[in-house]
DNA sequence: CTTTCCCAGGAAAGCGCTTACCTGGGGAGG
DNA sequence: CCTCCCCAGGTAAGCGCTTTCCTGGGAAAG
């Protein structure tokens, strides 16, 4: 009863048994005990407001149990989305996860992998990663590799440069979806509001758009670079309308930013086609409500976590999830553009 | 190395030192250790990947170094942005958060808050809890009275029957502001779309519309009540207004809720007030702008994990929140309603 | 009334780490 | 050249729990 906590001893006591015995009823386990003692370390317990410490607990079996989570930021709907997956089967297969935001400081990532696995995490999943940096690409392979050694699982969310399981958005294809949307509405001149540069997501996503104008035989997109939230999404949109003033449409590669071009464009009085990606839940109420490409965040989450708590597989799995276009009000065609322009 | 895992033995034994020079030199103490020591220990730790257990090292130190939280549902915008605010102070002050989903069980909050301090969390803060259950409230606050016996923090947010320290946000002024903005404007008949009947959330803001009713000599408003979410806000509204058709005016309890009774309206083509409560980023954002009641919610998250971090106060310490009403387009005079119906 | 078997219950060895306490050997002082 | 002191480094005792192995006494069998 070291300050104030009781612990097994104080139960055991309390009780006049030994701490086997104690631990044997408390754990429900399989070795028979008289109803007697049972009762008398049962009331011990719930006079003592005895809780089994964890720590101790987790060592002495040495299994593993709880699962962490490392992502962008939880508060984020994106990633609060896929949360909310990987959430649902954690729980179900009855474990605790641990959630950490790395607030993409890849420092920080780091120092969370490695904090999982001093906690002995059975896996780990991470999302919002993949940054274009050479060096922190190295150090966290290294790490997950050693973590992976040790018998610990672990699954990715998007494109990484590790083999490994990993559930892939196809990131590429969703970006010509968007792009082949506006230029077959007639669109000629597209800008596109990208995310972060050093991300693939941002890349991969480009990559699509201009697939898609090349195939309609027209320049590169210009393009204008922010954060993939909504005010950097604005700005962006002003800046790219600046520049460009020619554009007619405009393909924002989060809802987030193309959210805050739309409201941009609501103070400008332009009439320019804007179509998002992701299909988070707010696209369908703003106004126009939000074309889109789709990507199923929960299942993609969900998909993860059951490829991490799954007994590791030689050959690694990569689970593609295919982009769907979600056609709403925010495009147009062009003509319909030019015929409000007097 | 049972199982693969390096454990401080193997270290020590690869580094040729004992455990506890090799302990020290982990953990940097102060005790002066010879540098050819050092360099052969740091040598054993990064060829052999080790990583202290956390477990046995929380063991060990008997310290508490971890906080626990518990919420209804990181993935819904009103807790995470609470959460954001959380996390912002804990990461500050150098601590792991746990972040526990209740879902609205009360049976899984009670769980949870036994699993925090099996954990041997350093403190814990407690958000959308505060149901009208009495067995539930018994158990809860005995819970919670056990941990704190032990050396344990609590703080909760929102209202509670438990003293102790809490920020609680004046919900019941706010609903009173919500009010008072539609009886002012004109409006003579105001629906409310509420929140879940057991939440005490909903209950005084509630109490607080009532208040401006009555404060206009206007009846009680009509009441239909849903779950805080969009699409069961939508369906209280119709359901509302097919039974009360004069209705001009609707107070949804959250924004949530007030986006879904926007998107009903559109489709409905009716010209009807609309107030919501919170000011989430999407208020701006739908069309009309949702005018609201705004809670500054990662403040509250801030102050509440501040609360649970400092030391415990003789007499506890509520710290009151003002709500605020931000007047927007989606409420307007009751002159302006009737002029559009011809 | 013995002997054998069985089983409820206890003793004790860890799990991996920290840390109070002890030890031995080298430098300084006599 | 001998003491004494000091300090780098080691020894070992826990932290709170689980679990293997053992024990003793009663029931069953002879």
């Amino acid at each position: 009863m070291i300050s104030g906590v009781a612990t097994l001893d104080d139960v055991a006591r309390r009780a006049g048994v030994s701490t086997a015995t104690a631990s044997r009823i408390i754990n429900g386990s399989s070795k028979p005990v008289s109803a007697a003692l049972r009762d008398r370390v049962e009331a011990a317990v719930a006079d003592l407001h005895y809780v089994p410490n964890a720590h101790a607990r987790q060592l002495a079996r040495s299994e593993r149990t709880a699962v962490g989570v490392v992502v962008h930021d939880v508060s984020d709907p994106y990633f609060a989305e896929i949360t909310r997956g990987l959430q649902r089967v954690a729980t179900t297969d009855g474990r605790l996860v641990i959630i950490c935001n790395t607030y993409r400081d890849p420092a920080r990532e780091l120092d969370y992998v490695e904090l999982l696995r001093a906690h002995q995490v059975a896996a780990m999943v991470l999302a919002g990663s993949g940054y274009h940096d050479a060096g922190f690409a190295r150090a966290l392979r290294g790490k997950l590799r050693a973590y992976e050694l040790t018998g610990g699982r672990v699954a990715v969310i998007g494109r990484h440069d590790r083999t490994g399981d990993a559930v892939v958005p196809d990131n590429e294809a969703g970006g010509y979806l968007a792009g082949e949307h506006l230029y077959a509405l007639g669109h000629r001149d597209v800008g596109v509001i990208a995310g972060p540069r050093n991300l693939t997501t941002t890349t991969d996503r480009l990559t699509g758009v201009r697939r898609a104008a090349r195939s309609h035989h027209r320049p590169p997109p210009k393009v204008a670079y922010a954060d993939f939230d909504r005010d950097s999404g604005a700005r962006a949109t002003a800046d790219l309308l600046a520049a460009h003033p020619r554009l007619t449409a405009i393909a924002a590669l989060n809802d987030s930013m193309a959210v805050g071009a739309l409201a941009h464009l609501r103070g400008v009085d332009r009439r320019i086609s804007v179509i998002g990606f992701d299909d988070m839940p707010i696209a369908r109420d703003v106004t126009p409500a939000l074309t889109t490409i789709r990507l199923p965040l929960a299942d993609m989450g969900a998909l993860a976590m059951s490829l991490a708590l799954s007994p590791p597989s030689p050959h690694p799995r990569v689970e593609r999830v295919p982009a769907e276009l979600i056609a709403r009000e925010s495009t147009f065609p062009l003509d319909a553009t030019l015929s409000v322009r007097p």
